[in-house]
DNA sequence: ACTAATTTGCGTAACCTATAAACAGTTAAC
DNA sequence: GTTAACTGTTTATAGGTTACGCAAATTAGT
């Protein structure tokens, strides 16, 4: 019968013990698994990552992968479990909003050095201990604001989505190096864009000169002004509820 | 030799009227093709939208559809755009911060109306008539606001992005009706988290009282805290630059 | 106008991928 | 030893996509 929950997916994260052995000594592990997958990804992207390519990669029929990960999307999970290993801790000595900053700030990083990543069908992966660890430690510079955990939880995911859209613009324009991030965007907007139909929007652009290429509106950061919008709304929540940190 | 750029999904976006047309007429609109995958979608589920069943639907055999769309992930897009449609446009009788809160709850009550629209791998999608028509209205409600357009459209996506992944928690939470959308988050905490691995995380969470099936922490609206959050941070933001509106 | 070149719409065949189902070999527990 | 639990393989099916071929319609050349 095996009541077992729907997914047998958070103790592969977790790396589970193997319990009461019965079987023959499985040739594969996960691990090695995950590992073949994460190269094949580095190496030539991540549509190099199949079931049938990463079988071959440790040597097994492809069906084999399927004793140790229920599909191909679970194995995408761990892969990305496993790419959150690499983000490099950044400086604990940085106040709440400086430390949140680089926090994102190393994601997007990250994202530029393994931009297969943004290829990964994520929604709502179920953090892995790599992963969660990322997230202690953006608990960590929210260790004295006087928050509710659910709320700095929202928190932290508000951040965390942001960060992936912000890396997805960012890795798009490097990959189209010298070509603005927005350019069918803009193509889009010069040939069709009717002020008739679209009026608010045509009204307010009309106003925008669009950034001559090799030269950055703001600072060098174009990511500082979403940044700086999610840290300003944070610190007003705070200020907000500055007085009643009371219990209940 | 065909200079033609890497997309013709833009026209594609917005029915470009076929220009010189020479060879035989065609039997397939793209806009048939797209409302086929919209009830296909609509009636199964997007795993019911393959490329078989669509051209089932409308009568040619699967490849015919590729003369039409690229493949099926632009498919795919028109169909997110053609979705974009459903949506019921709110009062314009709101300020900006009613209206852009309305704005979010229509995009959310949309998902959870159609519940496939989470499955679409949308990552960067370029908008098409239907969505640029909402992003107008956003750009409406903002229309006193006093920030630079691109300020304004870096609003927009973040305010987007954060719906998605709301409508994303509420569509989860309304399917396992009754049941603690974070029910797998908090099996997975309970199991595996190790106070010495995720201090920060542990501490923070220690306080949390997991809120009791049918209750509601806050208000009957669970995403009022995000939401705020982010207006926060925009009312905050306009503030800080409220003298320096001038050009340049 | 008539033909030929060209362009376009659609179908067939073939390939790769994901995955379900049935199978076979292995080992520990009884 | 028998059995149950487990591992990996073989086989089969469905879906996405490329390569290619034929037919239709439009344009050019005469």
């Amino acid at each position: 019968m095996m009541g077992v929950m729907s997914s047998d997916l958070i103790p592969r994260l977790w790396g589970k013990p193997p319990a009461g052995r019965r079987g023959p000594k499985p040739a594969l592990s996960l691990a090695q698994i995950v590992e073949a997958a994460y190269v094949l990804a580095d190496e030539h992207g991540l549509s190099a990552v199949s079931m049938a390519r990463v079988a071959e990669e440790v040597g097994c029929s492809p069906m084999a992968l399927y004793r140790h990960v229920k599909n191909k999307d679970e194995l995408l999970i761990l892969l990305s479990d496993r790419l959150c290993a690499e983000l490099p801790e950044p400086s604990r000595d940085l106040g709440w909003r400086e430390g949140l900053a680089a926090w994102m700030r190393a994601q997007v990083d990250l994202a530029l050095r393994k931009p297969w990543f943004l290829d990964l069908p994520l929604a709502v992966t179920l953090p892995g201990p790599n992963r969660l660890a990322w997230i202690d430690l953006a608990f960590y510079y929210l260790r004295d604001v006087a928050l509710p955990a659910e709320e700095k939880l929202a928190i932290v995911g508000i951040l965390s989505q942001y960060t992936l859209g912000e890396a997805r613009i960012e890795v798009e324009a490097a990959l189209s190096e010298e070509d603005n991030p927005f350019a069918s965007f803009e193509q889009m907007l010069v040939t069709y864009a009717d002020p008739e139909r679209f009026p608010s929007l045509m009204a307010s652009l009309a106003t925008w000169s669009p950034a001559a290429p090799g030269e950055r509106s703001e600072a060098d950061n174009p990511s500082a002004f979403g940044q700086g919008l999610l840290i300003a709304g944070i610190e007003a929540h705070i200020e907000r509820h500055a007085g009643c940190s009371g219990p209940e």
